[in-house]
DNA sequence: ATGTTATACTAGTATTGTAATAGGAAAAGA
DNA sequence: TCTTTTCCTATTACAATACTAGTATAACAT
């Protein structure tokens, strides 16, 4: 189940995307378009700017801009940044989750297995895909 | 994230259909297989017992058994039955999670395409498929 | 310099969910 | 009647989620 975190994080990085021609957009904008606490957005955006996904800028007429062109994110990277893993169960978050029943476990094979369904499905995805998408849902009326 | 309540689940299905020629399995012995806690097991057993996924016997010899033959189960059907939903985001659990964002949401098709991944996955395999994996790693003394 | 706007960082908090543990009732058979 | 087993309900410790709040810091306009 993916959490706030990573549903905000995917609509702001939308947001920004969409926006960000006009320079750095600020989070009073883009948390009152996506109707979301500022305050919560800015620890979202605060795991976006340290994994390096955008860009900040302090100050007036500051806000965040995206570090890549569109195309160039994977959703999949996205959410990770914000979510920490996407791995189905804890034993497949790679390192150290050592489990003592790895040679005997019945079901490993399968979480394996959906942990890459999961991961090819967000890694085949990019924001620019989303971002298409988007612009047409606001009927063209997105740059007023 | 799945949690231990269906990976227990999961677990326990085959588990007991490894051992169900033999008459009813009991949490007993299947606990003791899987190292987990009966008492913690016994709340996992009784929803698959609710969901019509197994069927129970008290007493003496008693225990669980299949309602159907493995290759008849798909492993999304026992993972939903323990966790009530496999939907990666609240508004697509079905039913009455009405968001009024969905006619602007920039995201819906993207999470709507997830869900679609995730289910195709694990309706996709059959708990047969599982129990055959599971006789392999016994090395054939599964019977002992 | 000062005020405004914005991000950066840290702390706190209410609520919920997870992963159990515990105790006893009821059924079945020896 | 005793043992074995499922059945049912309650309780609890802990962690995570989804925020709110306050302050510091940076950038820029006046």
């Amino acid at each position: 189940m993916i959490s706030t975190k990573g549903r905000y994080a995917l609509r702001l990085m939308i947001d920004i995307a969409i926006y960000e021609e006009k320079g750095y957009v600020s989070l009073k904008d883009s948390s009152s378009r996506e109707d979301l606490s500022i305050k919560y957005l800015e620890q979202v955006a605060s795991i976006l700017t340290r994994a390096g996904l955008i860009l900040s800028f302090r100050g007036n007429n500051g806000g965040y801009k995206l570090s890549r062109k569109p195309k160039d994110y994977k959703i999949g990277e996205i959410l990770r940044a914000a979510e920490g893993s996407l791995a189905p169960v804890a034993c497949l978050e790679c390192s150290n989750n050592y489990c003592n029943r790895k040679d005997i476990c019945t079901t490993i094979d399968f979480w394996d297995g959906f942990n890459k369904v999961i991961n090819d499905y967000v890694d085949n995805i990019t924001l620019e895909d989303l971002v298409d998408k988007a612009k047409g849902k606001l009927s063209n009326d997105y740059s007023i």
